[in-house]
DNA sequence: ATGAAAGCGCTAACAG
DNA sequence: CTGTTAGCGCTTTCAT
């Protein structure tokens, strides 16, 4: 087949200068109405589509941004997708996808690759701080963070959801219920220090502690990322502390894995163990009984960060993290701390 | 910040001319150790990234492929997108990301888009058959489609899943189990003949027929796309037939209102009903009783889909479609039918 | 081994 | 109102 149309190929055909053609078809200047048609009839009639390759070398605007996430098919990371695609669709912009597994390495050379396809923009939840988001900046490009934003980087603005009044709403309203020793179950080296904790874990504590009760070291555990290790960590949640009444899972994965540990050690929910998690994906209301979440605005946060993109470079760099709310979801997994703690140790294994 | 650095700059930075940045950075052509060592030292010094925009208006190929799904929240989707993320990055192509929602409308007009683009591909779950895919061929881009493929566009290349073994198997399964009255919730116009049920119901039909069992038509129902019409298709075929005794949802938006209605009427799974469905999503495992579910290789999809792009254009138009193999992978929520059917139709309200 | 020059398809001055 | 022209940044002959 013959290549494919080109402006000049319209232009000849409808007898006029590839001006006049860039004019009609992005409706700039003033045509007058007999050219305009005979432009758009020759356009038709070719099959023309401009080239958006030309256009962006010309106006330095490619009409993508790309979005970095960890993994797609992570409900969480699909969610923020979804809200990104439904921006970038009102803005015209294209959306090139692509997942860092959490790799930083793997960051950088995806920062390095979206530099050369000269994005307008990028949203990507870090895997690391690391200089390559400098370079992105250095070369022009516009970058937000979302979900998490390390502090060494200030000038890259950010929309976060408000993990921090997240927690300590689930924190309270477990206490609320009477729960006195309140596992967590978090991400992270497990050999850091306690300090080392994310915001999840952080709040956690402070929380505990500004209710009156008292954080024991063993029922705050880390697991790696990977389900082998949040099994791994759950059991070992659960089996070395059977008084424990409540946990709290720092996220789906966590939360998954308590739910299934639970169910092995045949411990009933919620009267053996209140479960609570962060992030309220589609399985929690399947989940039986049905698991009380921390919903986090996954695809407002999206929406949100693609928006900010748009923005000026001034007022993005000046801006303050956009925080979003987030909300606990009451469910049924969550009740008061059975009074029969010698059943519940007599059925764990 | 002054504008990023060209070919230009290097060259004269380094004292060379561009062709030989060029062949120095692409590593094609004879250069001297000595130039090859200046080039390198300039462009590291000046930060130089090649623009994919310059490059791919004279090679004609930009290094991205399209991907058309549905919804990128669809746990399925999701786990195809990442199958085709896999395998483009192993070709160095970058993906653009859109959803089509199932809106024929939005398929062109994204279609349209990509064209501009001028991808080297799109990878697509076609929302409907349409003029807008032979215009993409037309203009030189090659299409191949995953998990679905109009039978009225036989010259673009298909990935499949062998849904019609895997029905059959499940059904096979269900009435191996002593299953007489099995039900079937798909998808698509309840006002539509037998014959436009989609492949799932079909071989619904033929399975059931083949092993002697009647196909009672108020145990096949559809719903329209959706969560509210899903609930409703599954509670109208709970309640109309107290006496059915298991039920395949088409997919797992209609497993989870199974699920969920089956739970409201207070059924015991998999005692009063047995419950099966396509798409082996991660909740499957979480549900109580796991759910017995049809898994689909959608990674394996993405990826081979991806591979099949890169195929040269002969090669592509002749081949047949590329059918992948289904699982069944067998929970609890399935069990021989319970000899008491007055018990169980005095719990439906 | 290396440089000069001709585009790739488009937009944006600038003339007319 | 409309045509001509000069690039945008890169690769690729074709000379040298």
């Amino acid at each position: 087949m013959s290549r494919a149309a080109t402006i000049k190929d319209v232009a000849r055909r409808a007898g006029v200068g590839v001006a006049t053609v860039s004019r009609v078809l992005s409706g700039s200047g003033p045509v007058s109405e007999a050219t305009r048609e005979r432009v758009l009839r020759a356009a038709r009639e070719l099959e023309y589509r401009p080239s958006a390759l030309g256009r962006g070398l010309k106006t330095r605007r490619t009409g993508s941004v790309g979005l970095v996430v960890g993994e797609i098919t992570d409900p969480f990371c699909a969610e923020l997708a979804a809200g990104v695609l439904a921006c970038a669709r009102t803005l015209g912009e294209h959306v090139l996808l692509e997942a860092s597994h959490g790799d930083p390495g793997r960051e950088a050379e995806i920062v390095d690759r979206l530099v050369e396809q000269r994005v307008d923009g990028v949203i990507a939840t870090p895997a690391a701080e690391g200089d390559w988001w400098r370079s992105a900046l250095r070369a022009g490009i516009a970058v937000v963070f979302v979900d998490r934003a390390p502090k060494e980087l200030p000038q890259i603005p950010a929309v976060l959801a408000d993990d921090a009044a997240g927690v300590r709403a689930t924190v309270e309203y477990l206490a609320g219920l009477g729960h006195r020793r309140i596992g967590f179950l978090g991400t992270g080296d497990p050999a850091a220090p306690a300090e080392a904790g994310g915001v999840r874990e952080t709040t956690f504590r402070t929380a505990l502690a500004e209710l009156g009760l008292q954080v024991e070291a063993d029922l705050v555990v880390r697991a790696r990322p990977g389900r082998d290790s949040a099994l791994a960590a759950a059991a070992a949640l659960l089996q070395r502390r059977p008084d424990m009444t409540a946990v709290l899972a720092a996220g789906h994965l966590l939360g998954e894995a308590v739910v299934l540990v639970a169910r092995e050690l045949d411990l009933r929910v919620p009267a053996d163990l209140s479960i609570a998690m962060v992030d309220d994906v589609s399985w929690a209301e399947l989940c039986d009984p049905p698991l009380t979440a921390l919903a986090r605005p996954a695809r407002d946060m999206g929406y949100r960060a693609c928006e900010v993109l748009r923005r000026d470079p001034a007022r993005r760099e000046r801006a303050r993290p956009v925080v979003l709310p987030t909300e606990l979801v009451i469910r049924g997994s969550c009740g008061p701390p059975s009074r029969t703690p010698a059943v519940r140790s007599a059925r764990t294994r």
